[in-house]
RNA sequence: GCCGAGAUGGCGGAAUCGGUAGACGCAGCGGACUCAAAAUCCGCCGCCGCAAGGUGUGGGGGUUCGAGUCCCCCUCUCGGCACCA
């Protein structure tokens, strides 16, 4: 008995070979040789190079789908990469754990957020972990853990102190039935998702964190990320909008008392053309105005239903009605009356906007509208004006200069601004002023499944921090949210509790922050040191000085803006709190691009949408190929053909990675998603593709079990020597431009080398490269193959190979021949051949002599390397 | 609406500096093996044409000996728009 298992041990730890390619046994063997070994646990020392290699983590939202299958072999494929050339790579992985799913679930289901979200943790990293990823799991984090979220805390409460953290009012959607805050994806069509009330908008307490005051270096700053796509910086900088301008006042006199109406504008220069003003519903002129005209505060009211989203703000008609009150114009003194516009935003500058219905697109159609008088004030020499419809040239800043303005008239843009500002100035009534579009970040959510905010509110001493020694700020972890309210409100055990300056009882603040605070800084946490997370006595350590930043942040595009600006923000704070000495979090920046699949639907007898998965359909083509249609596999229905779009649980098009890994394995599943399209683009899925993917596995396994039966030895160079060395040189450059597909690509095509030369002195060598250059995109495969034929005891610590000069080299080479810039053959040169002798082969070349039909080369021109084109 | 990105065979995609368009893979077609099927292997494969050849990178125009690549205009698709993550 004791012998039988010994042999069964020896066996399982030396597989005899197998004739057969079997992904999950290889796949077992592999993930356990790098656990024993801890191949992927690092620490901060050492003299190789550090490389911090980070992928966006996920939503524990149930199960992986294919886009963090897709984000974390990106990841993988650069970090194994990096590790055989010699860097110290971290990898780590956790858990952006706080969110809103949580508490929908628990509406569903009954299930406490965080049951639900530990289960869901658990069961997706079982699923990870069958992926291969080289991850440091010992470095794991869950932000909605205390010793992780204690840290939120303690860096709001610093922000407090300096000033960057403050109270103001919001503005929220509000589902008047469950007495709850909704947020946008909660609202559908205006009315609140759970009980279809109406939503209105409410303006609440609530806290920010003045990013504005990073606005500047924010913006600054892209310009010291060479390593960020341009596509996001610009998104960045569009996003912080800086503008530089004019904000003025327009003076009245309303009860007796002298008021000012601030507004700012780019265009001070046709100040000269304001034929009325427009403010927010919630401006203190539209309140003062609707006290005594019913009809008003019913159009005030009808502003302050509706969407708080700037997308709708944009698409919506724009309506306004007057208030009745006037203002004088700062320079001439005229009377401008005040309008109440739905499309004047009060959270941008300062409610409040000049109407220039002459030179502003939008001014004009609402004077067009409302019939409100319209003055041309600038003018572009051989343009007309005319009243008929809205011109381009009209709000042209570079060529008009301005006309029916007194003073100023002849002027062009900038020496207008100039002289404008300078007369609002001596006024006391404006200045030039720089402004953002950016706003103050609004972190206060009235939700359950969040970081506490740490404050207390006590009624003789007001709003007080909670001590750092009493931190962190506990979440109960069983409530069960209904829908109707905070949960944190209804609990006594939170709420009550004494206040830390006066002792006296006091109430705990029940708003959480914002899931994007926790998502700002968990990089930094990955990379302090053991002690530190066992400790948990500071937020960032030593380690996190010699890991950050992150040499190379992969994720989805669809983070370019918030996301990214909000860690770029908390890392700077955490820099002025004397936390971290770098600048910036993320040197690099990938991209990816979304994962597709078709979509397939009908209407249904309700008028709903009925959606069908992949599986349950044929595809209907026309004679030409294209996809036309669709029918129902179960009855031969006709259905409707939706195109490719987003994997979603609503549109039923997901594939779920489990039964893809299952059926053929991990690195069957990573090479298909490196290999069907370049990371930044979107990926459509593709049974067949993987298939493909497959095969290729088994071919690279069968060719292997054939090399290991007859091994030849080295010898003179020869044409596929050649050929594996070009390819490599290809992959490689391949590789630093993060084109994974092409490497995919160029591993196929040296096994399409190799199966055609077996027995050539160089297919040793030549597998041995396909095997590393495969390795990161494919890792079991590598390391079992490596093992079997002898390369060495561990392919992680092979060397990265190189193209060797003395495998490239050639005597000639093939030049294309065009005449008139037509293809027309090709010819034979020596390498190193000069022009004058590469031009007299090429007119001497049967085509050529063809397509010349006897008339002279008035030019050749002659692109060495490449091509001659001869042109008659 | 605003900001950003993209469009290449039946499909996913390749083409590094303006230099052989369609690498590699999928699907399809033909063949080998098999009683048969699957798997595997070999061959063909943009479109029109018997061929010579012509034509072709979303549409229209331009620059160039030469344009998928550069410039101008247009169409469509996708991402973001501040409480989804």
């Amino acid at each position: 008995m004791r012998i039988i298992r010994r042999l069964v041990e020896i066996r399982e730890f030396l597989p005899a070979m197998q004739e057969k390619y079997q992904p999950n046994q290889i796949e077992q063997v592999a993930q356990a040789h790098w656990n024993k070994t801890r191949s992927f646990n690092v620490d901060s020392s050492g003299d190789k190079p550090k490389y911090y290699c980070l992928s966006m983590f996920p939503y524990p939202s149930g199960k992986l789908h294919m886009g963090h299958v897709r984000n974390y072999t990106i990841g993988d494929v650069l970090a194994r990469t990096y590790k055989m050339r010699g860097f110290n790579v971290l990898q780590p992985m956790g858990w952006d754990a706080f969110g809103l799913p949580a508490e929908n679930a628990a509406i569903q289901n009954s299930v406490p957020p965080a049951k639900w979200t530990y289960d869901n943790i658990a069961y997706m990293k079982q699923q990870l972990q069958s992926l291969g990823f080289a991850l440091d799991w010992e470095r794991e984090l869950a932000t909605c853990k205390p010793e992780y979220y204690k840290w939120n805390q303690w860096l709001f409460v610093r922000m407090l102190e300096k000033g960057i953290a403050y109270k103001k009012t919001q503005v929220v959607n509000w589902d008047p039935v469950d007495q709850t805050v909704l947020a946008n994806e909660q609202v559908i069509e205006g009315r609140g998702w759970r009980t279809g009330a109406i939503v209105e908008k409410r303006e609440i307490p609530g806290y920010y964190l003045a990013i504005t005051q990073y606005a500047d270096e924010l913006l600054s700053a892209l310009d010291t990320l060479p390593g960020w796509p341009e596509r996001v910086k610009l998104m960045q900088a569009n996003w912080i909008g800086k503008s530089t301008g004019v904000r003025f006042a327009f003076s009245y006199e309303l009860d007796g008392q002298r008021e000012l109406m601030w507004v700012f504008t780019t265009r001070a220069d046709t100040i000269m053309g304001v034929t009325f003003c427009a403010v927010a519903a919630e401006h203190p002129l539209a309140t003062r105005a609707a006290l005594n005209n019913p009809q008003l505060a019913a159009f005030i009211d009808e502003c302050k239903h509706g969407s708080v989203m700037e997308a709708d703000m944009a698409t919506m008609e724009k309506k306004g009605m007057r208030t009745g009150l006037f203002v004088e114009h700062p320079l001439t003194g005229a009377k401008v009356e005040v309008w109440v516009g739905n499309y004047v935003l009060m959270s941008y500058g300062d409610g409040a906007v000049m109407g220039v219905p002459s030179h502003d697109e939008r001014d004009f159609a609402f004077a067009k509208k409302y019939g409100l008088t319209i003055t041309q004030v600038i003018a572009v020499e051989g343009q007309t004006f005319s009243l008929d419809g809205w011109q381009e040239w009209y709000a042209d800043k570079q060529r008009g200069v301005c006309v029916n303005s007194g003073k100023y008239d002849g002027l062009g843009y900038a020496a207008a601004v100039d002289a404008i500002a300078a007369d609002l100035a001596a006024k006391g009534l404006g200045e030039k002023k720089v402004q953002f579009r950016l706003r103050d970040w609004g972190v206060s959510r009235q939700r359950y499944w969040g970081c506490p905010i740490p404050l207390i509110h006590c009624d003789a001493c007001g709003t007080v921090p909670v001590p750092d020694d009493q931190l962190p700020v506990k979440l109960p972890e069983d409530c069960v949210p209904d829908g109707s309210g905070n949960p944190l409100a209804k609990r006594a055990d939170f709420v009550d509790c004494a206040c830390p300056k006066c002792g006296k009882p006091a109430k705990r603040e029940t708003d959480t922050m914002d899931t994007f605070v926790d998502s700002s800084w968990y990089y930094a946490r990955y990379s302090v040191d053991a002690a530190t997370r066992t400790a948990n006595d500071r937020m960032v350590d030593a380690g996190t000085q010699y890991w950050m930043p992150v040499d190379q942040y992969i994720g989805g595009i669809e983070h370019a803006i918030l996301h990214l600006l909000y860690s770029r923000f908390w890392t700077k704070v955490m820099r002025d709190v004397g936390l971290v000495k770098k600048d910036e979090p993320f040197a690099n920046l990938l991209t990816q691009g979304m994962v597709l699949n078709h979509i397939f639907s009908r209407r249904t007898d309700k008028g709903g949408i009925e959606y069908f998965a992949p599986d349950e359909v044929d595809l209907v083509r026309d004679d030409a190929g294209h996809v036309i249609g669709a029918t129902l596999k179960a009855d031969g229905s006709t259905i409707d053909y939706g195109g490719v779009g987003t994997m979603s649980k609503s549109k039923r098009n997901g594939v779920d990675p489990q039964s893809l890994i299952e059926q053929y394995g991990a690195d069957t599943a990573r090479f298909f998603m490196m290999f069907a399209s370049p990371p930044e683009q979107t990926l459509e899925w593709s049974d067949s593709g993987v298939e493909g993917a497959y095969r290729f596995m088994k071919r690279v396994w069968a060719f292997g079990v054939q090399l290991k039966s007859g091994c030849a030895g080295p010898g003179a160079p020869t044409a596929l020597r050649r050929e594996v060395h070009l390819l490599l040189k290809q992959a490689n450059y391949d590789l630093g431009k993060l084109q994974f597909n092409t490497v995919a690509s160029a591993c196929m095509k040296m096994l399409n080398a190799l199966e055609k030369a077996p027995a050539d002195p160089h297919a040793r060598e030549g597998f041995s490269i396909l095997l590393c250059v495969l390795s990161p995109i494919a890792p079991h495969i590598a390391h079992a193959l490596w093992i079997e034929l002898g390369y060495g005891p561990d392919i992680l610590q092979a060397a990265w190979p190189e193209p060797l000069d003395e495998a490239l080299v050639q005597d000639k080479q093939e030049l294309v021949l065009q005449v008139n810039g037509k293809l027309r053959g090709s010819i034979k040169v020596k390498v190193g051949a000069d022009r004058t002798a590469i031009e007299a082969v090429a007119l001497a070349s049967e085509e050529a002599q063809k397509f010349m039909a006897g008339l002279p080369a008035k030019k050749v021109v002659v692109v060495p390397g490449r091509l001659v084109n001869i042109v008659v």
